[in-house]
DNA sequence: CGTTTAAAAAAGACCGGTTGGTATTTATTG
DNA sequence: CAATAAATACCAACCGGTCTTTTTTAAACG
C-alpha cells in the first residue's frame, strides 16, 4: 500500500466517521461518503470491499480516538476511586462536551441503531461497553483489596450503573446540546462514587 | 371514516410501531409496512399522506401505550417519593422488562436515530422526555413542601439524573437483552431516591 | 327486505431518483 | 514498467410517492 493510498484511506475513514456519527449507518449512503471525500465509486471500493467494511475501519478508528481522550493521564492516578472519577469526568466533559465526534457518542448511536439489525456489528460495539464496565470493576476490586471501600458492595452492579448513566447522558446531551446535562451527571456520579468509600 | 377504515388504520399503526421500534425509521421502508399489514401502496397512502405521517400517528399511539404501563395505579400513591420509586419500577420492569415494544424503548431509539436528522421529529420526542423530567420535578417539589426531603437539593438535577439513567438502561437492555440490567438499575435508583428523604 | 348509489378503501401500475455494488478502463505512483 | 489508485459507466433492486382503476362499504330509498 503506497503512501498516497494510506492517505486516502484515512480520508475515507475520517469523513465516514463523522457521517456515521451524525446521520447514522443506514442513513449515510456510499454517495454521501464519496461526496465528502471527493472520491468516486471506483476510488472508494478500491480501498474497502463494502460499506460495512468501511464501518469496521471507522469503528476501530473511533475506539482509538475515544481511548486517547478518556484515558488521558489516567494510569498515573494511584487511588482507584479517584481514577474512576477522573475517567467519568473525561467521558462527560472531554469526550462528550468537546464533541470528539460531531453527532454525540458514536458508540451509543451505533449501538441503538444496529441492535436487532446487524448481530455482528452490534455485538462488536457491545463488547466495548462490557469491557468498559469490566475496567471499572477491576478498579473497584483494586480499591476493595486496598480496603478503601465500604464492605459488601456489588461491584459489577456499580460498574454497570456507571456505564448506564454515561450512556443515558450521551443520549440526552446529543439531542439537547445542553452542556448542563453533562455537568449535572458528572456531579451526581462523583457523589455516587465518593459514597462508595469507607468513611 | 368507516369502521373498516378505522380498523386498517390501527393495523397500519400497530405494525409500523413494531417495525420502527425494531428496525428504526430510515431502515423501515414503506414496503416493509405494506408487507407487514398485507396492504398495497394505494391502500396505505389512502390513510396516510406520507411515511412521516405514519410515524406521527405511531408516535402518538406509542405515548398512549407507554403512559398506560408507566402510570398504572400511580396517582393513588400518596407519598411523592414512593410515587417516583413506583414509576421508575414501572419503566424498568414493566415497560422495558415486559417488552411493550419489541425493539426496546421506542422513544430512546427514535431520539437517537432522528437527532440531527429531522428537527421536527426529534424535537417532538425530546419534549416528551423533558415533560417526564418535569413530572418528577413536580413530585419532588411536592415532597419538599411536605418537608419529606433533605434541605438544599437540586430538584431539577435529580429529575434529570433519573431520566438519564432510565435512558441508559433502555439502551443497554435493548442490546444485551439481559434483564439483570433492569433489576440492577432499579435497585440503584431506589437507593438513590430513598437517600433524598429526610432522616 | 333488496336495490341503488356515492363515497371510502384498496389494488396495482408507474414514476424519477437513489441504493450498494461491479466491471472495465484510464491515470498515477514508486 | 508493473502495481496501485482512481474514474467512469453500468447494474438490478429498491426508495418514497402519485395516479388511475377497481372493489368494497354503508347508508338511502322504494
Amino acid at each position: 500500500m503506497s503512501a498516497k493510498g494510506e492517505l486516502t484511506r484515512r480520508n475515507i475513514i475520517e469523513n465516514a466517521l463523522q457521517l456515521f456519527s451524525v446521520k447514522g449507518y443506514f442513513n449515510t449512503s456510499v454517495s454521501d461518503i464519496l461526496h465528502a471525500t471527493g472520491l468516486t465509486k471506483g476510488g472508494l471500493y478500491c480501498h474497502f470491499k463494502s460499506k460495512e467494511a468501511v464501518w469496521q475501519a471507522v469503528y476501530a478508528d473511533a475506539v482509538e480516538a475515544w481511548r486517547a481522550v478518556v484515558f488521558k493521564d489516567i494510569r498515573a492516578v494511584g487511588d482507584p476511586l479517584e481514577r474512576i472519577e477522573r475517567t467519568i469526568e473525561n467521558v462527560l466533559l472531554k469526550y462528550l462536551g468537546e464533541e470528539v465526534f460531531a453527532g454525540g457518542c458514536f458508540f451509543v448511536n451505533m449501538l441503538v441503531e444496529l441492535s436487532g439489525q446487524s448481530d455482528s456489528m452490534s455485538r462488536h460495539i457491545l463488547r466495548g461497553f462490557v469491557g468498559f464496565s469490566r475496567l471499572f470493576q477491576s478498579w473497584l476490586r483494586e480499591g476493595e483489596k486496598a480496603v478503601l471501600l465500604k464492605p459488601g458492595l456489588d461491584l459489577r452492579e456499580i460498574s454497570n450503573f456507571i456505564v448506564i448513566t454515561l450512556n443515558g447522558a450521551a443520549t440526552l446531551f446529543m439531542s439537547t446540546r445542553d452542556t448542563a446535562i453533562l455537568h449535572q451527571t458528572n456531579d451526581q456520579l462523583r457523589f455516587f462514587v465518593r459514597q462508595l468509600r469507607k468513611t
